[in-house]
DNA sequence: AGCGTGTATGATTGAGTAGTTATATACTGA
DNA sequence: TCAGTATATAACTACTCAATCATACACGCT
């Protein structure tokens, strides 16, 4: 018998919170999105994010890495695209996640300058 | 006119990883999953979790702080407890993921052992 | 072969942060 | 008031990791 109730064992929230943390980061994001559109080069990556080419191959790695991106190699070049665009519905649920919470702080704040009978 | 294409800007992509990163550890998560079935109290998180006080009263702070969560004092004890479970289909996308490629995982390594005409 | 281009990678540095220990704060009850 | 309990926080250590620089690797060309 387990010695606590929990469902999920130390394990697999480690692999969630890993795959979490791929995605925690700007420049990973952002090369996501770039790739929304389709297979792309490095160079066009690095181009399209400003980034250094280092940095960029580094991230794709870290990226294909966890299963996210697919490589394919066509002469000097090497394009990245993504393997499952459901990673786009995180994003999403991210986005409109931020979005509620602006509208909410934005709406707190408009109470602060009416103090009324606030029945907090 | 923008200087570039992109249609997010460095803000949006930093505040979207921020928020992936404070999913992208696991005693958060573990966090979440046990205040799933309702409100509770530091101490019960505490016992449920196994982790110290001090760590989870931190990683609820940051929780809270990302308005994942709120708070609610009783007496000496602070209840917390998830203000949108829509967090958990978050963790839902992510854990169907990880097990599709888990499942091409294992497919891919029993190809290995037929590196015949394995027709999937 | 050597040269040039595109991409990957090792070494290093610096920033961020998870965990611990000890202490501070807030509340209850005697 | 003081003692005790629940929670928060400060100081510290150790680790992770993003970015840079330099270099290695892979491929095409002449």
């Amino acid at each position: 018998m387990a010695k606590n109730s929990k469902s999920f064992d130390t394990n697999s929230l480690d692999l969630v919170a890993a795959r979490f943390r791929v995605l925690g980061d700007p420049l990973r994001l952002q090369l996501l999105h770039l790739l929304g559109d389709g297979e792309m080069s490095v160079g066009a990556l690095v181009e399209a994010s400003g980034a250094s080419q280092a940095n960029v191959s580094k991230h794709l790695q870290i990226l294909l890495r966890a299963g996210l991106l697919q490589r394919r190699k066509e002469g000097l070049l090497a394009f990245y695209k993504i393997i499952d665009p459901s990673i786009f519905q995180l994003c999403d649920l991210v986005c409109g996640r931020l979005s509620e919470q602006f509208k909410a702080d934005l709406s707190a704040i408009g109470k602060l300058r009416h103090p009324g009978q606030a029945a907090e």
